[in-house]
RNA sequence: GCACCUGUGGCGGAACUGGCAGACGCGCUAGAUUCAGGUUCUAGUCGGGGUAACUCGGUGCAGGUUCAAUUCCUGUCAGGUGCACCA
């Protein structure tokens, strides 16, 4: 068969098309499967070579999983709101609806054009009114429990988009998209109340299978830490709140320190005799962006509170208050005892401003650096506690504590709720108007979707609003409530927003009564496999389960968790070992690989390619090594057989076998490695019976589907090859009688000898003695030991 | 700074639960086919020594455990990723 890729796989596609092949049917009796991709953001620039490594390894997944009978849904859609969108349509004058079509058709078709098994009939859109009515709809059900609400704080302000951004999206003080500067600017935000999620979102880690390293991003972000709140009696005549997890040092708190947006700063006003130099540094930290303040991080400043000082609870000495840039407002209470002798900072800070440092745990040496380790101190110049192990100390302070009403334990965590709007068009409106008498009001149920108004500038402003505030007939409304004129909210949701849900609607895509019918979502929830980039592991793929557990909690769906696996792919980079970078020319276009070497080649090559979990940089050299191996398949066909042979049938059957299996391990290059083991085999015995071939075919088919079509039908297959069974490997047929093992001598291999597959060590051994090969090695020693490992290595430790 | 991950031929990478390091592919060398180039086929390809059978060394570095270590432990160096004063 000569290998004509590019008619092969039109023809294939096409046929895959009008037959349905991929369809998921919501047939109820049959046992389900629900392979998820992360939706793409359909970009202007197209598909880049990183996208199929991951598209690709799920397809193979999903097609195994057709063949072995279960009914499967591997859906495909579009995440389409976000700002390069919004972007190119200020600058190129059109709108971002038309844009969104124009890049969805592009990157359809060279989805398309890999043979990836989707079923395209469940085609979703985040931008589709009709999808976005439910992203609102869940919004404004998140909202009627308490779980949105406005704020106003000090957001991360990016200076090039002029939008706000979350603490997530900002990268060492800069934007995450457009690497502009990032500063702090106050704002009225609404907010989704994450936090009361975070013990669910970090407990139930236990009850899903993720991989290891995506539970450990998860786990640092939420930042869970056991401490105890203390409070401590100032001069000012009240008291002084501090967090901290090492109750245990209280005896060595030589000061405090409060952030330098401290509330109690305007309470003391009239206490403090510097009051100015004080609010002149609050200027000066505020102003500072992040990363200044990260730069700046080793250089502790700050100024000391004249005319207020606190009283340490168990010393009853008096001791100074500070204000520093080195604690933060946003964590714990804001303010800090500090204990110089076992913390880095602190001792840090007590150094430069020459504060005295008490040791309170013995072990390490507190003249030259702070001593913190928890596990091997022991407790000292601390009264009831001397003695003591830190972690009993911890426990015993935290005891006297709350006994003598002085403070409490407490958790507190480093995830913070999660800013829900931005200041651009192109997003889902927020579904809430406010009103001068009845506040915040979300629209009635019956007026979603709110769409987005036409309009013809979406330019942002520098102002901070909304492009949707200068629509005056949008923005300006009656009030759900009372009736009374009201305005809208003009703030759009951010991009996170449709894609916290959307696998739920995969379920159900094209319900107008609902987001998804239940039933639907019974049966096809949760996901059983989700892949998608390390780089969502903190964003992404908390929000969405933060989602999935408040639909949970209302009632709505039946699964606290809404994906039972998650693996992460590795990154292709450029052949120079870089990230592939657009500005400089050097991405490789999969449009180009699939006119030169065709689909079946590129997939093939992107999952030989390395680890999958493993980054690897592209190499076109190696492209052409997977392209000769199709050819070599394809040339196959002429080469058959009448008769089987013993040997290549037992390869075969442990080729299914490894390919069975490493499958599911995603180790798909030493699947493929075997496979072409196998062809090596096949021309070398010079050809290879039917029978045999057609299994080679289909174990061939969820990595090269196209080819594997052709040659099934010109074999005279039965239907499919796609939807054919995956076949049984014969573990009876993967034996051989013999077996190579190596002879050690005290470990090390100095010979090899043929045995019986799986005979006993004095059979073995009995072989080794009559070859002869072992008098050099024993001559004049005794054998002390003998250790048989059957079917590798018999080791003789000789003396 | 802290946490995590990774170090194996010229290159991408294999090696099950500790059991013959370098599978498979690329590249390279030689030969065959070809007017020639390309393609294809055959053989070889970790390093040193030997015509060869063979032999010695070898998985970032230094130790350790073991009959046996790429794999486990300790220290160390290098690269990458994440978090970034989280008390």
């Amino acid at each position: 068969m000569k290998y004509n890729f590019t008619a092969i796989e039109k023809k294939w596609q096409d046929i895959w098309d009008e037959k349905n092949a991929f369809i998921a049917e919501n047939d109820y009796t049959k046992k389900k499967y629900y392979a998820l991709i992360e939706f793409p953001y359909p970009s202007g620039s197209g598909l880049h070579v990183g996208h199929p490594r991951p598209y690709t390894a799920l397809d193979i997944i999903s097609r195994k999983r057709r063949m072995q009978g279960y009914n499967v849904l591997f859906p495909m859609g579009w995440d389409a709101f976000g700002l390069p969108t919004e972007n190119y349509a200020i600058k190129h004058k059109m709108h971002p609806a038309d844009v969104t079509k124009q890049n969805v058709a592009r990157f359809k078709s060279q989805l398309i054009s890999l043979g990836l098994s989707f079923d395209w009939s469940r085609e979703i859109n985040t931008t589709d009114p009709e999808y976005y009515k439910w992203t609102q709809w869940i919004f404004l059900r998140l909202f009627k429990k308490g779980l949105a609400y406005k704020k106003e704080m000090s957001v991360n302000w990016c200076t090039h988009c002029k939008v706000v951004l979350a603490n997530e999206e900002v990268i060492a003080g800069e934007c995450e998209r457009c690497h502009g500067e990032v500063i702090h600017k106050a704002k009225s935000q609404w907010m989704l109340k994450i936090t009361d999620y975070a013990d669910k979102l970090l407990d139930d880690l236990e009850t899903v299978d993720y991989i290891e390293r995506v539970k450990l991003a998860e786990r640092n972000w939420i930042g869970r830490s056991y401490g105890a709140e203390v409070d401590f009696s100032t001069t000012a005549g009240d008291k002084l709140r501090v967090f901290t997890t090492r109750a245990d040092t209280l005896f060595g708190a030589t000061y405090m320190v409060i952030a330098p947006e401290h509330p109690y700063i305007e309470k003391w006003r009239s206490n403090l005799k510097n009051y100015e130099q004080i609010t002149a540094y609050r200027e000066q930290a505020t102003k500072k962006s992040d990363f200044e303040r990260t730069e700046l991080a080793k250089d502790k400043t700050g100024v000391k509170l004249d005319g207020v000082t606190a009283i340490n609870p168990v010393t009853n000495k008096e001791i100074p208050i500070f204000v520093s840039d080195y604690v933060l407002i946003t964590y714990g209470t804001g303010a800090i005892m500090a204990v110089p002798a076992h913390d880095e900072r602190d001792y840090d800070f007590a150094k430069a401003f020459e504060l005295p440092i008490v040791e309170v745990v013995a072990g390490g040496d507190i003249t030259k650096e702070a001593f913190t380790d928890v596990d091997s101190g022991i407790m000292i110049n601390s009264g009831f506690l001397n003695g003591l192990e830190v972690s009993a100390a911890n426990e015993k302070m935290a005891e006297f504590l709350t006994e003598n009403g002085l403070g409490e334990k407490k958790v507190n965590y480093k995830l913070r709720d999660w800013i829900f709007a931005r200041q651009r068009y192109w997003g889902e409106p927020v579904p809430l108007v406010w009103c001068g008498c009845c506040g915040w009001q979300p629209i009635d149920e019956s007026e979603l979707p709110l769409r987005l108004p036409e309009v013809t500038s979406y330019e942002p402003t520098d102002n901070g609003e909304s492009p949707l505030a200068a629509i005056t007939d949008w923005v300006s409304t009656t009030c759900p409530k009372c009736g009374t004129p009201a305005k809208r909210e003009t703030d759009t949701m951010p991009q996170w927003a449709g894609s916290s849900w959307y696998f739920l609607r995969y379920c159900d895509p094209h319900n107008s009564d609902f987001f998804a019918a239940r039933e639907t979502l019974d049966y096809w929830m949760p996901v059983d496999w989700y892949n998608g980039g390390m780089e969502h592991a903190t964003l992404h793929l908390l929000y969405s389960r933060f989602w999935s557990k408040f639909l949970y909690d209302e009632g709505l769906i039946s699964c606290p968790e809404p994906y039972l696996k998650r693996t992460a792919h590795g990154m292709i980079l450029g052949e120079d070992g870089e990230k592939m970078s657009k500005s400089e020319g050097k991405a490789i276009n999969p449009d180009d690989v699939v006119r030169d070497y065709g689909a079946d080649t590129l997939r093939l090559y992107e999952m030989f390619i390395g680890d999958f979990e493993k980054s690897a940089p592209w190499s076109t050299k190696s492209v052409k090594g997977c392209k000769r191996f199709l050819e070599r398949f394809a040339e196959l066909s002429t080469m058959i057989t009448r008769d089987k042979d013993g040997d290549l049938e037992r390869e075969l059957h442990l080729t299914i076998k490894k390919v069975t299996n490493d499958i599911e391990d995603m180790k798909f290059n030493t699947a493929i490695a075997a496979m072409m083991s196998l062809i090596n085999s096949i021309y070398a015995k010079g050809g290879i019976d039917k029978e045999s071939l057609m299994l080679f075919i289909t174990i061939l088919c969820p990595f090269a589907p196209h080819i594997c079509e052709e040659m099934w039908e010109n074999l005279g297959g039965k239907g499919l090859c796609s939807l054919t069974s995956w076949p049984q490997y014969n573990e009876e047929k993967t034996k051989v009688d013999e077996v190579e093992i190596a002879i050690q001598i005290n470990g090390k291999v100095k010979s090899a000898v043929t045995v019986p597959s799986d005979c006993d060590e004095a059979t073995a051994f009995g072989i080794i003695e009559r070859s002869g090969r072992l008098t050099a090695f024993t001559e004049g020693k005794t054998i002390v030991k003998k250790i048989y490992i059957p079917n590798r290595i018999f080791n003789i430790v000789v003396k």
